[in-house]
DNA sequence: ACACTATATCTTCCCAGGAAGATATAGTCT
DNA sequence: AGACTATATCTTCCTGGGAAGATATAGTGT
């Protein structure tokens, strides 16, 4: 965030918009934005790319994302929509709605739940298994490819600082409500 | 990446969903979700507490981001809508309605191009110019608030990483696209 | 000048998700 | 048991943006 970095770096984007407002506004500092308005840029990347992969296999992030939800909960792959809107970081409105599609995809299945009666039993159907499992390896080479350009050190770096940030952003929830 | 990080992080979110599809897909390595998951959930943190600022001067994030492009073009603060579009990365289409809500609210103005018959051209109206400015400098209050957990130096740490990958990234355009 | 292609913007249609309310069932207190 | 409150899910309505097509104007070659 110190004004010389002398790397290689020709100026990127968000170089040139910082350039922008000092000149604009010379009496602002705009040096949060060479760390935040990266990282968006680079989420927004991210995002396109996984999609892109997910679509490969008829998905949409939000579908992904509950078909893993499942499957990470392990046999026999079940959860309440309410599980899965905790997981996946959605209302249980959309949690419904992604869930309407994928069973009718017959990726998922969907049951009252025995012990409430207001609750309900979304499990993964067999077909539903081998898509996110198929899918879920693709991800992760995915993954890996989209991390090629940093060495492992600064990868290890990365997620260190990351997750020193993350600690502070993350509001200091009771570790139940997501685990459970 | 390494698996043994001897912080005093009590186990985030992401460590939790790594440590589920460790037990479920223990023949996959799940480490790359280590950086993007993190980044991922940083950038939505971050995208909640931005708009929550953006809403207390009636602004949507894709407003804000039109004014903030006519701003930092100085005067007098106009831009084709095309222009606008690479700017903030979204659609004509999306200007479009963007530009309309904005009119709507007396913060732009739209017109003609003179040289070019199918061009537009939007500016700032002094009430969008004003809006701006103030909502401006909150944003980069806010930025700055947002990065506190993490010390200058880490904060440059991080910033060279983004910026690192963000190169490897973004297609190796030619810097006038986003320029001019 | 004419035909053809390229470009800038806008329009139409669609979709995913949020917010808030509706419904059904549980749990609790008396 | 009856009343009241809490909870789980679904429904309804709305909004922002994408994709693709429609318009209007420019530019180019003949």
């Amino acid at each position: 965030m110190t004004e010389d970095h002398p790397e290689d770096h020709p100026e990127d984007h968000v170089a040139r918009i910082q350039a922008e407002w000092r000149a604009a506004r010379p009496d602002l500092d705009v040096a949060p934005q060479g760390v935040i308005g990266r990282l968006h840029r680079i989420a927004n990347h991210l995002t396109g790319e996984l999609t892109l992969l997910y679509a490969k296999y008829g998905l949409t992030e939000g579908e992904f994302d509950v078909l893993a939800a499942l499957r990470r909960a392990g046999t026999p792959y079940e959860r309440a929509p309410g599980e899965i809107a905790l997981h996946t970081m959605v209302t249980t409105g959309a949690v419904t709605k992604r869930v309407d599609r994928l069973q009718e995809a017959g990726l998922v299945h969907r049951r009252r739940s025995d012990a409430d009666g207001r609750g309900r039993v979304v499990r993964l159907t067999p077909a539903g298994r081998r898509l996110i499992d198929k899918a879920f390896a693709a991800h992760m080479t995915n993954e890996r490819r989209l991390l090629g350009s940093l060495s492992p050190a600064q990868a290890d770096q990365l997620e260190e600082l990351l997750t020193t940030w993350l600690a502070d952003l993350e509001p200091p929830e009771d570790s139940r409500a997501v685990t459970e």
